[in-house]
DNA sequence: GTCTATAAATGGATAGAC
DNA sequence: GTCTATCCATTTATAGAC
């Protein structure tokens, strides 16, 4: 039961600070909700920050396989489609990371360092789908113009939750399926005339 | 010195709400820096919200007179880059506001309206500007595509500070003039040949 | 591994003197 | 208006029994 009362920290950790937002949750609020004491909660871990890593560490595992790039032939459409769910699933599950992304990592100089190489793999990963896309002649753009909108996809796509919270969404489900949307409207205008209206056609029928 | 006392709590708060957070930052923290006692502080404010209550006020007039439509006239790229200007420089200033966005939302059902308000604002102005541009003939896209590229728009300029920082960016002042490019970015593909090529000179000296 | 009990520190806020 | 003193609640974290 002794890898068992640790994973079930872990995880009860994870829906409460999503659910409730990381600064509003205290050890004691966790220990509390599994019905265990707050002396059983420090004997497995240090203290709150050394859970938030070991969230942190499983969120980067599951991101790290959502920007494996699909494989060795050159990527379509679905294949955007397809990585633009996983990532935004992955979001969604580690919420609470992005919902107060700024103090969590100015708490922790590693997790700074290991945040800003998920965002330097994403963008590498972003750029390579469109070069593979240009490739394919089914994209057009000068490099300069694929690293700006790289880095447009990366804002959107991390601060998209935000946004909609902020703008008061309350169909959670509905604001990701929009937020994809949105990551693909960035790349539409780039799209030969023939992708470009596929896409409209996707986007039209996922948003219903 | 009464209404002194309370001008400098207030700029002294915003100022260490930016420099260090807004979580990191006490009613205590405020009076020590202003070397007056916790009491006095008290006198003048109900609470720590309260503070933050009257800086978002501040803060709501500058973004409003910022997102205020130029003129009459149909607006040209110099009128988009200038209040892109007047935007980022707002943000900047209230950057603790945006820092911890959700969180500050979180705990005040008001402020929560009145930025919902900012943006809805914010959106309407920047739709308006794009159909001043339509009609002046500079830019070219469907009444849908306008409603998406708005949206993106906001979502880049809202959060382009937090994505700067969580990208490990030093250069401050650097990283506003980026996040004005890549907003501009955003828009770029629906300009005219005449229009996107002004731009991109604009852009190109812009970043030197 | 888990509990109880509690220490130590902090932050928010107020009472009452001046 | 401003200060001193202090209270109360919360949070983190540890000691020591079982």
């Amino acid at each position: 039961m002794a890898r068992d009362t640790r994973r079930r920290i872990l995880d009860t950790a994870l829906a409460m600070f999503n659910a409730q937002g990381e600064p509003h949750v205290t050890t004691n609020h966790i220990a509390d909700e599994l019905e265990i004491s707050p002396g059983n909660l420090y004997y497995h871990f240090r203290n709150k920050d050394d859970i938030i890593e070991h969230l942190f560490a499983r969120y980067e595992e599951r991101m790290d396989a959502a920007l494996e790039l699909p494989s060795a032939r050159l990527p379509g459409l679905e294949d955007i489609w397809l990585q633009l769910h996983l990532v935004f699933e992955c979001i969604w599950d580690y919420r609470f990371l992005y919902r107060d992304l700024i103090e969590i990592l100015s708490r922790s100089r590693r997790l700074r360092l290991r945040f800003a190489r998920i965002l330097r793999r994403a963008d590498d990963s972003t750029q390579a789908v469109f070069q593979g896309l240009a490739q394919a002649g089914a994209m057009r753009a000068t490099a300069q113009e694929l690293g700006g909108i790289a880095t447009n996809v990366l804002v959107v796509a991390t601060f998209w939750l935000n946004y909609a919270a902020a703008r008061g969404e309350k169909d959670e489900q509905l604001a990701i399926r929009h937020g994809i949307v949105q990551v693909m409207l960035l790349i539409s205008p780039f799209l030969r005339e023939a992708e470009r209206t596929q896409l409209a056609t996707l986007m039209q029928a996922y948003l219903d």
